[in-house]
DNA sequence: ATTGAAATCCAAAACGTTTTGGAGTACCCT
DNA sequence: AGGGTACTCCAAAACGTTTTGGATTTCAAT
C-alpha cells in the first residue's frame, strides 16, 4: 500500500495537517510530536505525492528544455548544453524535464504543455530565432525564462557570445596568416545568431579592405553534410577561396571533409575555421581553428539566472553578452614566415 | 486567468464531467455538444492541468533517467544514451525528466523521488553495478524499468552488450597483430560489466595461450585521467606491455595521451584499444579501436521495451544480448606483413 | 399505454497535498 | 477573576482532473 500523510496521521494519532506541517518545518507543533511524526514519517518510507504537491502549491521544482529531434544522431551543442543545464539544475534542487521535437508546430506545443499545463517553473530556450515564436509565448504568459542567444526585437533575459566579435577576430587571424580569399558559410537566415555573425565577418572584410563577394557565401543548415556540400561548391569556383570560416563547427567538420576528398590539406592547402568550439573540435585531425563558446558553462549560468527569476529575486543584469575567445589551432594554417 | 474545464463548462453551458469527457474522446457525449466544446476549448487555449491529470489518473507520460553529476564536463557516454532516450520517448509521447546526481545515497533519494512521488511511469537504468541498490529498489516496489547492462543475481529487463565477446575479440584482433603483452586498464569492480569483459579478456589470454599477468591489469575509474595515470604505471614497467586496452574509450584515450608523453607513437609503438565507440573515438589522433556499442540506438530499444512494459503489453523477450561489432582503426597499429 | 433500450448528460467522490482561520489549553500578569 | 499571550493542534477548503453510478429524455417496439 502507497503511504500517504493520512497514513502517517493514523499512525501518530494526529491530524494531516498536523503531520504536514510537521515534516515542512513548521514552528507551530510540539517538538515531541514532530520527531514522533518523523520517525514514523522515515520508517515507512513516506515520500510526497509531488503530482499532489504541484497542485496545490504551484511549485514543480522543474525546468523545462526543448530540443531539436533529428534524425539520427545527437547535436554535440545540445548534448554540451543538456549536461551544463542538468548539472546545475540540480545542483539547486530542480530537475530537468526535456523533451526532443521537430522543430516548428510541434515544438511550440511542448512549451505549452510544459508551461500552461503547469509542469515547469522556469524554461531555458536554446538556438533562438529571429521573430521567436517561443520566446513570443513565453512573455504573453509571463513565464520565467532564460534564452541562449538574443534577439533585439522584443528585450527578454538572455546570455549570449558576441558573435560579431568572434567573427571579426577569425577573419583577422586569418587575414594575418596571409589570406584574402576567405569564404563564409553560413547559418539558416532564421537564426538570431546569423545576421550577428555574418555582419562580424563583414565588418572584418571590410577593416582589411577586402571585397565581399557574392559566391563566397554558401548557405549551410548547421549539419556536417551540408557543410561538406557547401565547401564542395566553393572549392568548385573559378578562383576558389584559400580559407573557409563556417558559422559552427560541425559543418567546418564537414568542410574539412570536402577539402580531403578533393585530395587537398587542410591548412596548408585550404585554412578552415569554425565556431562553438565542441569536444570534437579539439580531437579533429587536424584539430579545429575556432571561437570558443564555453556551452558547458553557459549551461550553468543560464540555470543561474533562471533560478533567481523563478524565485522573483532581483537579478542585477538579465542581459548578459559574454566575449568570446579566438582558439588557434592546426586547421587554419601556420603562421606566415618573414 | 487560466482556463480550466470550468472555465469551459460555464462558456458552453454544460457540466465539467461533459466537457472532460468530451474532450477524451467518450462515445457518451453528442457529437454537436463535442464539437462546440472543442471549439470553445481552441479558442481559449486549453491546456490540461498536468499536476491534476496524474494525480487522479496515476500516469503521468514521462520516463525518468538519473545520470551521474560530474565535477566539470560531460560524460559522452550518457550524452549519447540521453539523446538516444529522449528521441524515442517523444516518439512515443513521453517526455524525459532527468536529475544529475552523485552517485550513491543522493541517487538513490532521487530514485525514490520520482518513482514513490508519481512522477514517472517507468525508468531506464543505467550503468548497472554489481549488487545494484537502484535496480533492488525499483524491484521492490515493483515499478517498471530496464537497465542498460546486467547482472544475473536478480534476473530483470535488460539490454546488454556482449562484454566477454567483444573483449576475447580485441584480444584476438591484438595477437593476430602480433602483440603478446597484452595489459587491461579495468573499470571499477562494482560495475556489472566488469566482471564480464575481464573474463573475455582472460579468456583471449587463454586461448593464445599467452599468460595473465597480475602487472599488466590496472584499476581505473573510466575518465580519461585515470586511463592516462594506469597507462603511465604500465610504460614504466620493467617489461612494458606492447599492447594496451582499456574498458571504456575515454580511459583508452587517456592512455593514448600517456603514450604521446613518453614520446612513443600510439599504432607503431604501443597499441591502444579501447571500449564503446564513442564519438571522438573515431576523430581522435590516432583514431581508436574499439568495440562499437551502439549506444543511441540501445537508447531506442530501452525506450520501446519501457514503454511496452509500463502498458503492461506482452513482451516477448525482456532480456537482450546484442552482439559487439570490433571496429578496427590506426591506433591498434598495421596488419603484419608476412 | 407501457416497457426497454439507447443516447446524453451530470453530481459527487476521489486523488494527496498545502493553507486558512480558527479552537483549545496552559500560563502569567494585573 | 479577567484578560492577554504563547503554544499546539485541527477541520475544511482548495488545487483541476477523471471516474463512478446513476438520472433524464427520447423513441421504437410491444
Amino acid at each position: 500500500m502507497h503511504v500517504t500523510l493520512k497514513t502517517i496521521a493514523e499512525e501518530a494519532g494526529v491530524s494531516i495537517t498536523t503531520v504536514s506541517r510537521a515534516l515542512a518545518g513548521y514552528g507551530d507543533v510540539n517538538e515531541q510530536t514532530r520527531r514522533r511524526i518523523i520517525e514514523i514519517a522515515e520508517r515507512l518510507g513516506y515520500q510526497p505525492n509531488l503530482a499532489a504537491r504541484h497542485l496545490r502549491s504551484k511549485r514543480t521544482y522543474t525546468i523545462g528544455m526543448v530540443i531539436p529531434r533529428t534524425a539520427h544522431y545527437s547535436d554535440p551543442f545540445f548534448m554540451e548544453l543538456v549536461a551544463g543545464v542538468g548539472k546545475q539544475a540540480s545542483e539547486h534542487g530542480y530537475d530537468l524535464l526535456l523533451s526532443a521535437q521537430m522543430q516548428g508546430e510541434e515544438e511550440l506545443s511542448a512549451y505549452r504543455r510544459m508551461v500552461a499545463g503547469g509542469r515547469v517553473d522556469g524554461m531555458i530556450v536554446a538556438r533562438v530565432l529571429w521573430q521567436d515564436p517561443r520566446i513570443a509565448y513565453l512573455r504573453q504568459v509571463y513565464h520565467p525564462f532564460v534564452a541562449f542567444g538574443r534577439t533585439e526585437d522584443p528585450a527578454h533575459p538572455y546570455i549570449d557570445v558576441d558573435g560579431a566579435e568572434g567573427m571579426y577576430q577569425l577573419v583577422a587571424h586569418l587575414v594575418e596568416y596571409g589570406h584574402e580569399r576567405i569564404a563564409l558559410i553560413q547559418s539558416p537566415r532564421e537564426l538570431a545568431f546569423t545576421a550577428d555573425r555574418c555582419g562580424g565577418y563583414r565588418r572584418g572584410l571590410e577593416a582589411f579592405d577586402l571585397p565581399y563577394r557574392e559566391e563566397y557565401v554558401i548557405q549551410g543548415n548547421l549539419t556536417r553534410h551540408s557543410g561538406r556540400l557547401a565547401a564542395e561548391k566553393l572549392l568548385a569556383l573559378p578562383t576558389p577561396p584559400s580559407a573557409i570560416i563556417a558559422c559552427n563547427d560541425l559543418m567546418a567538420l564537414g568542410a574539412s571533409e570536402a577539402v580531403h576528398a578533393r585530395g587537398l590539406r587542410v591548412g596548408r592547402d585550404v585554412a578552415i575555421a569554425g565556431f562553438d568550439d565542441i569536444p570534437e573540435a579539439t580531437t579533429a585531425t587536424p584539430p579545429l581553428t575556432t571561437v570558443r563558446q564555453p556551452i558547458y558553462g553557459i549551461g550553468h549560468r543560464l540555470v543561474d539566472m533562471l533560478v533567481r527569476l523563478m524565485q522573483h529575486e532581483e537579478v542585477d543584469n538579465t542581459q548578459v553578452l559574454l566575449q568570446p575567445e579566438l582558439v588557434i589551432r592546426a586547421s587554419s594554417g601556420t603562421p606566415p614566415t618573414r
